[in-house]
DNA sequence: ACTATGGTGAACCCGTCAGTTCAATGTCAG
DNA sequence: CTGACATTGAACTGACGGGTTCACCATAGT
């Protein structure tokens, strides 16, 4: 069976590709059984974000993303039918990643302990940690710059991202003006300041992503937004 | 005459290219009537922006500009070498445009008056009338966007927007700290916390710039990113 | 062993578009 | 008038890449 068309099988098995940039989940190996399609969809998914988070929309040929997969062209259109498709099921699968990441750490807000400063220094930290990292960062990048072609992306990505982790933060903050821990405010106003506070800041600090911040640079960016949220929004001096 | 024509494929930007076009102007075409002396390069580059502004980079065809520009296709190879080369100018022209309607709006703390709120709140809104315009939207946009391809030119669009801006903004509130209609605090951290705070309410009403904020609501936030700014950054009660 | 299913590589069609060439035209300098 | 030169429309080249086709193959379930 050495014939011609086996000979190129010393190419390289790129299948352990990290499904993990997405979902989060486990690479499970793909065992070529019954469940051998669900992986290569999966697998197909997550290496349509990586490439397009590698080289934009329009640069990302198909071709690329069918390697990365470890898969073959055709076998990219058998599962989804085109290059838009694609874009549109990466994206919707990594903001729901990212929200649930967000969602995490606001959580950590729900029983703030005595040290209230501490405990917002902390949430703060970590959101900006999922705010900025890869697969965030490249979430929000591929949406702005595809306004043009899919403009309703933006509603997809921006109520899964922003909005729901500004909605869950208004919650933890409510609790927390009820409780006399902050003043009396719109907890929708304070959520999004203090989002701005911390976002804002470190995106002039990235230069958009393109700079790597410390995870020192990081710290005091979430503790100056902690200080200048607490002089505005803490509980009144009474 | 335009002797340059030919020979400045690799001339600096020097003079900084007014792009007009992000003034408002609509497409103001060279008039095929007006053909003698009008400045083409001057309406090439405007039609680049205006072109790159609708349809983004890659979706871009150096057939529209110059349709946009009321010049054959020729003639735009003519005066600008390649496509990146039209795409380079033309931000970069936008950004010298964007800085200057910045600085003209921080200008106005230089002699607050008596209400430093009513001041604050007006140069508030001003900016984020000019951070959110069309202009400024399509500049960030693209800057963004490209950031795959041309990841250099966030440096020289940020320099001359956000860090030109930030720094100007800075001057301005050491000043009022040191007159003591400011608590003694880092002025460029003062300054970026203002920002973040009308900047990232104001995109997340605009849904990234797709959505028409009204002007009361534009004003809303900028009184509300003022007022916390206030609470924060305002003089000790000593 | 047989067949069905889905994967595979390679070639292919086709549209788009950057960048070029060219002959013709318009405009000015002298 | 004439020559120099920018400009123009149109046609052309070459690269690139989305999407399809096809003949072939590997494995699973029977």
């Amino acid at each position: 069976m050495g014939s011609d068309c086996r000979s190129d099988r010393f190419k390289t098995p790129t299948r352990a590709v990290q499904c993990a940039f997405v979902t989060g989940m486990t690479a499970s190996a793909g065992r070529k059984g019954a469940r051998g399609r669900i992986d290569k969809r999966q697998a197909i998914l997550d290496a349509a974000f990586t490439v397009f988070a590698r080289r934009g929309y329009s640069q990302a040929c198909v071709q690329e993303i069918a390697e990365e997969a470890g898969v073959a062209k055709p076998t990219v259109y058998n599962h989804l039918s085109d290059k838009e498709t694609l874009f549109r099921h990466a994206l919707e699968a990594a903001a729901e990643a990212v929200s649930a990441d967000n969602l995490a750490s606001v959580e950590r807000l729900r029983d703030p302990g005595d040290d209230l400063r501490a405990a917002l220094e902390d949430v703060a930290y970590r959101m900006l940690r999922v705010c900025c990292d890869e697969r965030s960062r490249a979430l929000r990048w591929l949406t702005y710059a595809q306004v043009a072609r899919f403009p309703d992306m933006i509603e997809v990505v921006q109520s899964r991202t922003s909005s729901r982790l500004a909605e869950a933060l208004a919650d933890r903050l409510a609790r927390l003006s009820l409780a006399g821990r902050l003043r009396r405010c719109d907890p929708a106003q304070a959520a999004g300041h203090l989002l701005a506070l911390l976002t804002g800041p470190m995106e002039a600090r990235s230069l958009l992503g393109t700079r790597k911040v410390s995870a020192a640079e990081t710290r005091t960016v979430a503790n100056a937004a902690v200080d200048t949220f607490l002089r505005a929004y803490g509980p009144e001096p009474r």
